[in-house]
DNA sequence: TTGGAAGTACGAATTAGTTCGTATATAATT
DNA sequence: AATTATATACGAACTAATTCGTACTTCCAA
C-alpha cells in the first residue's frame, strides 16, 4: 500500500469529502487554510495521478481529478504503520491510548463497544 | 510536542527497551534490522541531543544516551497527528479501524472494554 | 613513546518532498 | 483577429531528513 505523504493526504481529503474536483478548485479549498500557489497543487495532483492515488479525467480542458484509493484502505495503512513503528504492534495498545483520555463521546462509546461484541460473537 | 522523525523514533524505541546506551552499542542493535554506518547513528544521536529527545551524560570518553521524552507521550504525540490528519479528529473513528480486522486478541478486548467501563463510570 | 583502536565533531553529499517560475496551449472576450 | 484569462507541463530551487567521509582527540597496548 502507498503511503500519501502530508500534502498529498490534505488532496485526498479533500476528494473524498467533495468528490471529483479540479486543480482549481482544490486549490482555493486549501487555500482556505494555508497559501499555496496554484502550480504547486497542479504539480502534486500530477505526482499523484502518476502514482495512482488520484484518477484524473483529460475529457475536458480542466481535467477532473478523483480519489483513486479509497479513504478507509488509507486509514488503515497509516494505522498499521503507527503501529508497528511507535507502538510495538500491538492494536490494543494504541487503543487504550487512544480512548485513554476522554476525547471519545458516550455514542462513541457505546459503538466501540457494540463492534467489540460484534468482535466476540464472531469469534465463537 | 516535538515529532521525532522515522530514524530517531527508531532510537528512542531501542533506548526505551533497553535503557541508557552508548551510540556503538545503538549502532550495533539497528544493524541487526539494517546497515547503517557507526557516523549515521552518531550524527542522528547528536541532533537528537539537542532537540533534547535524548540525553547525553559526557562523563565518559564514550557519550551515554538515554531516552529524553516518554514513550507514552510520543505515543500520544503521534496518535494525536494521525488521528487529525487522517481521521478528522475522531477517536472511534480510528479506534474503530483499528480493532475491525481481529488484530486484537480476546484478552485485549477485555482490557479495552474495561477502559470503557471505567470512562463511563467516571463521567457518571 | 609511539602507533593503532575507538571515540566525537562536523561539513557536505544524497534523497524525498514541496514549492514555484516560466513556457506553452487553449478558450473566451473584445 | 488580437488580447486576455485560464489551463497543463515541467525544470529547478528550496527544505528537511539521512547518510557518510574526514579531521581531530583520547586512550591503551606494544
Amino acid at each position: 500500500m502507498i503511503k500519501p505523504t502530508e500534502a498529498e493526504l490534505e488532496i485526498l481529503k479533500l476528494l473524498w469529502s467533495n468528490g471529483p474536483l479540479s486543480v482549481r478548485e482544490v486549490n482555493v479549498l486549501i487555500n482556505k487554510t494555508k497559501e499555496v500557489g496554484y502550480t504547486t497543487t497542479l504539480k502534486l495532483m500530477q505526482i499523484m495521478a502518476q502514482k495512482g492515488l488520484v484518477i484524473r479525467d483529460e475529457s475536458a480542458r480542466s481535467h477532473i481529478y478523483e480519489a483513486g484509493v479509497a479513504q478507509d484502505k488509507i486509514q488503515t495503512a497509516m494505522l498499521d504503520r503507527l503501529m508497528e513503528s511507535a507502538f510495538g504492534g500491538s492494536a490494543s495498545q494504541l487503543v487504550l491510548n487512544a480512548l485513554g483520555r476522554g476525547k471519545a463521546s458516550q455514542k462513541e462509546l457505546e459503538e466501540i463497544k457494540a463492534l467489540i461484541k460484534k468482535l466476540e460473537d464472531d469469534n465463537q
